[in-house]
DNA sequence: ATTAGCACTCGATTTTAATGAGTGCTAACA
DNA sequence: TGTTAGCACTCATTAAAATCGAGTGCTAAT
C-alpha cells in the first residue's frame, strides 16, 4: 500500500497529538482538527490502513492508536528533512567558559537536561591522533619522582614513581633527556619492544624507572578506555508516566549511573559518524526504542550529537527520554550547544 | 516514664521485626515470640506506653506499630554499643589496588552498594595540611608552558599557560627557580600579596606567567571545592517500596546525581569527626530520617564512615537506604572497607 | 468515496462489600 | 496489683461488581 498524502497528514497528526498527551489518540480527536475535513469514520478507515502498514498500533482492542517505532522513525526523518522550521523559545543557554574541562562538561550536561526536561549525558572528548609530545620527570621526594606526560591535544597524564635508591638531580636530567630524545613524536604503535630494550640498556641501573614511565605513556595514549561520562537530569524520567514505573525507572537509572553501557553508545555513535553518515545533518543521530544498541533503552529514545572541542577532540552528548519526546526541540537544543562549544573553541584559538 | 527492661525487650522486638518485614508490627506477633511469655493484651499495654514515650508510632488507628526516628536512634545506639556481635556472612569484598584513585573510589562505591543493596557514595579524600611542595614549569609548545604543581599529600594540579612571546629554555629555568625558592613549603595563607608583588617584580616582563602560576597554586590548594564524589547502586532504592514511590525516588536520585548536597554531607560529617566525636567507634555516623542535614533525605537513613588513605588524606563514604536498613550489616560493611583501605595504604608505604 | 449510525469491546474508575489485622477497654483472675 | 481473656470497634486492603466512556468495526445510506 502507498502512503498517500492524506495518510501522511493523519499519521503526523496522530504522532503530534501523542507527543503532547502521551495518551492513545482516537479517530474523533483527529477529525476535529480544523484542516482535517473528514469524519471520524473516514479517519478510522485510514487508521486501520496505517496500522496494517505498521506505522501505528493499538495498545489493546478498542483503544486509540499510538505510534510504533516505525511511525516515530517516519516522523523523525521527516522532521529532520525540513529543519528550517526554527524553534525560537530556547531558554537562556550560554556555556560559561570553565578552566576545568570536567566542569565545562558537567555544565553542558546540566544545560541539556534542564532545557529539555529529559535526561542528558555527555562524554569527554576522545583524542584521535595520539602522539607523544613531551615527558617531564621531576623529583618530588627522596625516593619518589613524578612523571608528567603530554600527548598531542595537550592531554596530560601524571604518574608517581617510587625508586629503590634516591636519584640525584643529575640522573633525573639524564633520564629526561633519554626519554625525550627517543620517544617524542611517536605514537603507541611506534614504541616497540626493541626501542624499549634499547632505552633500558642506556638507562643502566635505572631501567626500572624507564619501564614505569613507558607504562604511564601507554596509559596516557589509550586514555579512551576509561572514557569519562557526565550525566544530568536522570530524575526527569519520572515526569513521563510510561517510564516512571519502578522496573523501567530502575533500569534507566542504572544505565545512567553505571555509565559503561553509555560508553558503548558513545563509541557506536562516534564510529557511525566517522563513517561519514552525515547525511542527516550535523551528525545528529536518533535511536528510537528498539533501534537503540542496548535493550535497557527499549522504551526510550536516544538522540545523540557529536561535538568537537579542538581539532580532533570529539565527544558525544545525548538526550535520553520517552519515545514521545519533542524531537524537534531536542535536535535544536543539541545543535545550539554544538555550535556554542565550537565557538568556545575558536575563541580559545585566537 | 522509665524504659523498663521489659519495654526495652519489646521495643527491640518490634524494631527487629519491622526491619525484616517493612510492615507495621502488631501485639500478637510479638506475643508469639518464644522468649516473650506475655499475652498480646499485655504487649498492647506496653506498646501504648512506648508510643506515649515516642519510640514507636501508628501509621493510622488500628494499625500495628512502626519505629519512630527516636526508636531507630535507640536501636542504633544500642547496636553500636555491643558491636562484638560479628556478622560473618560478608560477601567477597576485596578492594583491588588501582593505579587511578578515581578507579579505586568507583570500585569501592560499587562494592558498598552491591554488598548492602542500598545506594552508596564515596568522596575523594580531602587534604588537610595543604602546603606547596613543588612547582615545575616546562615548555610544551612555542607559546605554551605547562605548570605542574605538587601539594603535600602528592596532589597534583596541571595548568597550561599561554604566553604572549615565546619563552626560551633559559627563562623557564629562571622562572622555575624563582617560583620554587619563594613558594616551596608555604600554605595558602602564607602566600600574601607582598610576596606575590615581589615575585612579579623579579620576573620582570614575565610577571603575567607568575600570576597565572599563582592562580593555579591557589586552585590546587583549595581543591576541596570541587570535591569529587562517586555513587553507585542508586537503583537499589527501588527495592524498598517506601522509597520507590515516584516523588521520593525522584528526589533521592536527584541528590545522588547532582552531588552538591552530598558534598555538604561530606563536610558536615568530616568536621564532626574532627571534633573528636569518636565515641561511637571508628567514626561511623548514623543519620536517621530527619536527623539528616537535608530535607531530601527525610525518608532515608544515611550511615557514614570516614577513611584515611594516606596521612591526612581523609574521605568519606556512606550508605543511603530506607530507615529500616540493616544497620548492623551496613556498619560492618563500612568498617571492613575502612580497614581494607587502610591496609592498602600501609602496603603502599612499605 | 464519504459518512451517519449503532452495537460492541474493554480499560479505567467508582462503588460496594468482605476480610482481617490490630486496637482499646473492661472485667475477671492469681 | 499485674496479667489476661474477651469483645466491640476501626480501618487499610483486597476483591467483586457496577458503571462509564472512549474508541472501534461494520453496515447502510448518501
Amino acid at each position: 500500500m502507498e502512503l498517500s498524502d492524506r495518510k501522511t497528514k493523519i499519521l503526523e497528526a496522530i504522532i503530534k497529538n501523542y507527543l503532547e498527551t502521551g495518551e492513545p489518540v482516537g479517530s474523533r480527536t483527529i477529525s476535529k482538527y480544523e484542516d482535517m475535513n473528514l469524519s471520524s469514520a473516514t479517519i478510522r478507515n485510514e487508521m486501520s490502513d496505517l496500522e496494517e502498514m505498521g506505522y501505528i498500533l493499538q495498545p489493546h482492542t478498542s483503544a486509540g492508536r499510538i505510534p510504533s517505532d516505525k511511525g516515530y522513525r517516519f516522523y523523525v526523518d521527516r522532521m529532520m528533512a525540513d529543519r528550517e522550521k526554527e524553534v525560537s523559545d530556547m531558554h537562556e543557554m550560554v556555556v560559561q567558559k570553565a578552566d576545568q574541562l570536567s566542569e565545562l562538561l558537567k555544565q553542558v550536561a546540566r544545560l541539556l537536561a534542564s532545557n529539555t526536561n529529559y535526561a542528558a549525558m555527555i562524554s569527554a572528548p576522545q583524542i584521535h591522533r595520539n602522539k607523544l609530545k613531551f615527558i617531564q620527570l621531576s623529583k618530588v621526594e627522596e625516593n619518589t619522582i613524578l612523571a608528567v606526560i603530554v600527548v598531542e591535544g595537550n592531554i596530560l597524564k601524571n604518574k608517581m614513581i617510587s625508586t629503590d635508591q634516591p636519584l640525584d638531580d643529575d640522573t633525573i636530567l639524564k633520564l629526561n633527556l633519554l626519554l625525550n630524545t627517543h620517544l617524542n613524536g611517536l605514537s603507541l604503535e611506534e614504541i616497540n619492544l626493541g626501542l624499549i630494550t634499547l632505552m633500558k640498556e642506556q638507562a643502566g641501573i635505572h631501567s626500572d624507572v624507564v619501564g614505569s614511565v613507558i607504562d604511564a605513556v601507554a596509559d596516557a595514549i589509550r586514555a579512551d578506555e576509561n572514557l569519562e561520562i557526565y550525566t544530568s537530569g536522570a530524575n526527569n524520567i519520572f515526569k513521563y508516566p510510561e517510564l516512571a514505573d519502578n522496573s523501567k525507572a530502575s533500569e534507566i537509572i542504572n544505565v545512567l549511573e553505571e555509565k559503561n553501557q553509555l560508553s558503548e553508545l558513545v563509541s557506536d555513535s562516534l564510529s557511525k559518524l566517522n563513517e561519514g553518515e552525515e547525511s542527516q545533518g550535523h551528525g545528529i543521530q536518533v535511536y528510537i526504542g528498539s533501534e537503540s544498541p542496548f535493550d535497557s533503552m527499549k522504551d526510550c529514545s536516544v538522540v545523540t550529537a557529536t561535538y568537537e572541542l579542538e581539532e580532533g577532540m570529539r565527544g558525544m552528548m545525548s538526550i535520553i527520554g520517552p519515545k514521545r519526546m519533542d524531537y524537534l526541540k531536542v535536535a535544536k537544543t543539541l545543535k545550539t550547544l554544538q555550535e556554542q562549544l565550537d565557538t568556545l573553541y575558536k575563541k580559545k584559538e585566537e
